[in-house]
DNA sequence: TCAAAAGTGTTTCTTTTACACCCATGC
DNA sequence: GCATGGGTGTAAAAGAAACACTTTTGA
């Protein structure tokens, strides 16, 4: 028998839906579900309980879907169109058990939306499907599914407030293994903002917010010169994060 | 008889707050009320009706507070925390009037609050109060009453945000009469960034957006040199808005 | 030894800041 | 006529963008 939502425990009305980033091959891929019984995909979400935080209810649902729990996440708008969700998906959460019919009322009541985003390690990541789902997987960015309600407008808007808060914030942290080559992490702000960047004007750009520790080792086993490994210094790296950088990109 | 809060027809569980910014004399000031019976003071706020976008229910909350309904608006912050209303006042609603006994639970319920921040010309804000306040007074930032709940904090981070939202974007038609001088416009600048700009680089930037529109009008009257006047023009001033500005502060 | 990526330095241009002089007005 | 704020231009400094050559590596 499989197990069915069940609303006690959370606040109703309003929802979560977290916008997963993560970085491969160059490109900026999302951590997408898909519910039993549909074919549209979802952002992975989920409901605040009584007495939680957003930021922990969404913290929970992370680490639900991809087992880490230690990522940046981040607050970024509240999507309240009174027809942003519609039912038509109701009667398949039915015949689906993801709901029983005494409980499809949570699901038919207007729904808010609280959308986060998320930067994530995508090799630490390990996308775990849950009892309404029979699908969680990484999409690139350029070749995403056909969304859920206004989903797609809420993967879009996250995707411009990362390129927004780039400008004055480090990133990489989450979306790099600890030791990394100067060109990943210039594909890396490639990827996120979509434009060549110089290669010599950025690494003395990087190098000049002083959060990266240059090590004597180097990647070696590619073809070519082998690149010189950085990571990021812990302490100035969070400094940046809450002080923020002066230079912009 | 007063007329006693109802709750109903309007999502349990999430609120409105709103800071209303007015500019007057040079210095920043904020719209804030009292309800009746408190000695705390509050952001003006409200509730969300059903099957209304968050968005028009704030404009609602402005244009009763106000008399304005054509203000910028921004949504800017889900504040979520599990504690940060109090059950503290209950027994002043009650005693006042403002709530019946009976629908006190609204009240204590656990809220979560949408901050808005608006700017407003305060010679066309008429202040109003409602059934459920006794005051609804302009406050200068510099000098602000003690606060019920969380508004202290709501009230700072829009600010932060109005802050960082003038680097980007074009201000003061909300906040300055149609026509203005540039040591007016400047003054305004001055006030939300708290800091001093230098003259004559700051026409320079500002007539650099091209969303200023030079009058052959001055304003007399005042001692010294008569000021030039300014107006903004409409069209370059909304695609600014919507587009932002290239320069930063 | 060669093709391709990595590393670094210099020049140019643009933007920002700093600063000084003249002008107009009401008293 | 003078004190005070308003208007404008220019030079210096800082920052961003453009660009070229050398080094290293595996194949």
């Amino acid at each position: 028998m499989t197990k069915t939502f069940n609303p006690q425990g959370f606040v109703p009305g309003i929802s979560l839906d977290c916008v997963i980033f993560g970085f491969d091959q160059g490109k900026m891929k999302v951590l997408l579900v898909r519910m039993r019984g549909l074919k549209d995909w979802s952002l992975p979400g989920g409901f605040i309980k009584h007495d939680e935080h957003a930021d922990t209810a969404a913290q929970r649902v992370l680490k639900e879907r991809t087992g880490v729990d230690k990522l940046f996440l981040q607050q970024f708008h509240l999507f309240s169109d009174p027809n942003r969700t519609s039912d038509k998906y109701n009667q398949s959460f039915i015949e689906n058990n993801i709901v029983t019919p005494e409980n499809i009322a949570f699901f038919s009541q207007r729904f808010m939306s609280l959308g986060y985003y998320a930067l994530a390690n995508h090799t630490k990541v390990k996308p775990t499907i849950d009892y309404l789902s029979d699908a969680c997987e990484w999409h690139f960015l350029n070749n995403l599914p056909d969304l859920i309600h206004d989903h797609r407008e809420i993967l879009d808007m996250a995707l411009t407030k990362v390129q927004q808060d780039l400008q004055y914030h480090p990133i990489g942290q989450n979306l790099l293994p600890p030791k990394f080559t100067m060109p990943e992490l210039q594909s890396l702000y490639e990827a996120i903002l979509d434009k060549e960047i110089d290669r010599r004007n950025f690494s003395r750009r990087v190098m000049s917010y002083n959060i990266l520790e240059k090590l004597d080792e180097h990647r070696r086993g590619m073809a070519h010169k082998s690149p010189r490994l950085y990571r990021f210094s812990k302490k100035a790296y969070d400094t940046a994060l809450r002080e923020g950088l002066s230079n912009k990109w």
